[in-house]
DNA sequence: GGCGGGATACTTGCATACAAGTTCTTGACA
DNA sequence: TGTCAAGAACTTGTATGCAAGTATCCCGCC
């Protein structure tokens, strides 16, 4: 009953490669538009170039690199419009993830209740990482509520775009207490099953990580591509 | 000014056994459960193992396989619980862009009158394939009404469940004649721009292909898990 | 000094060889 | 005849070699 094939899984070469880019990508340890070479990974991840290749047919899919055949393959560029397309399914799908766990009389709140507080503390100790992570699992939290955790999926997927977006206003002590006062009101909204304000308030906040889209475009125009 | 990137990317070998595999999922062309061999399918599609253990890659970022290390890579089950999240995400993204072009005083549904009498044809001729096909391409036109047409793309992504389950109710006439119907409706509304209305119709019609669920469940006992 | 052409060094795509592990079969023995 | 063990035949994971194409750099020439 152990499960060996989620070690064997983790052990797998090509996976961690994966991983490795994606958050290095999604953290902008690797700019938006940097050359990437299949050799040069491998050398340093000190791997082949098997691996690293699978890894990054993966990241072509999600679109987060592009490939051009014998020439070189590049992480993508922050499109404004992709990022607003990020938004629109991140709110319907977590809009309506909202409605499905408010059809809960009374819905369980005490995970999200967690999920504030350590929010709060990594507020408190400016520990950005563990903010983003708390954020993260505070929106995956509530579609767990809904009974659609794999929609979840979908939304992050997406989400890639936006947290390049949001990594590169960080840090902004004010933005981040705005976004945890936010969260308190949407877990209020869905402890009270108020439909009509979760709406509102989700809606809201989903626009809020694109309201800085323009100026950070002009402030890192070699991140961005229309 | 000519496209050629992508003549070079269609003439990948890898996205080319890809796009082989997934529409051979998708028509059941290889049932859910059956088992895969690289060796194998390299030999079928005479190449080598390399692009379809990329192409592979991808398919298990889709959940469309699963593979186990030392042991071998199989066609996943279809998952009733699968299907259903995808019908959520389906129906919630798809209401969403529904309200999005209804926001357009005056939508252009021109494209839509024209695949709605592409599929009446398909259906006087039986030819399930170009129903099919009107279908998806009709299901897309809405989220390129609506200016989101990646949404469509991460819809797509969670249909595949969902068609299985469709191409294993085929071929069913009364069941054709239907969805017919409901997409006029649905055309008919977005061009009044009837929001309830709009929602309403498109709400039921996700449902409609979940309804057989578990009658084909019990047909096919093999095809499923739980 | 400016410009053009060729070689070189890079890129990715694909095929193959080897390694490690699992399963199934087959044969020997009790 | 049943059971167990050893090996053969599969599986995927990884590394490497080769092929084809592109960009770049440097040198010669105008």
């Amino acid at each position: 009953m152990t499960p060996i094939t989620r070690d064997r899984a983790r052990a797998r070469t090509s996976d961690r490669v994966y991983d490795e880019l994606v958050s290095a990508i999604r953290e902008l340890r690797i700019a938006p538009g940097a050359s990437l070479s299949e050799t040069d990974l491998a050398k340093r991840l000190h791997v082949s170039r098997t691996p690293v290749r699978e890894a990054l047919a993966r990241l072509v899919d999600a679109e987060l690199v592009h490939v051009v055949p014998q020439v070189g393959t590049r992480v993508g560029l922050i499109r404004l419009r992709d990022v607003e397309e990020a938004r629109f399914v991140r709110e319907s799908l977590e809009v309506a993830a909202f409605e499905k766990a408010c059809s809960d009389p009374k819905p369980d709140v005490t995970v999200l209740r967690e999920l504030l507080e350590r929010q709060e503390h990594s507020y408190r100790t400016e520990d950005y990482d563990a903010f983003f992570t708390a954020d993260e699992a505070l929106h995956c939290e509530i579609f767990t509520l809904s009974g659609y955790p794999k929609a979840w999926q979908a939304v992050q997927r997406m989400k890639l775009q936006l947290d390049r977006l949001r990594r590169l206003s960080l840090p902004d002590s004010a933005a981040m207490r705005e976004l945890i006062d936010e969260h308190r009101l949407i877990v209020d909204a869905l402890e009270q099953t108020n439909l009509s304000a979760g709406r509102a308030l989700i809606s809201r906040h989903a626009r809020r990580a694109l309201e800085r889209g323009p100026a950070l475009r002009s402030e890192y125009p070699g991140y961005f591509t229309d």
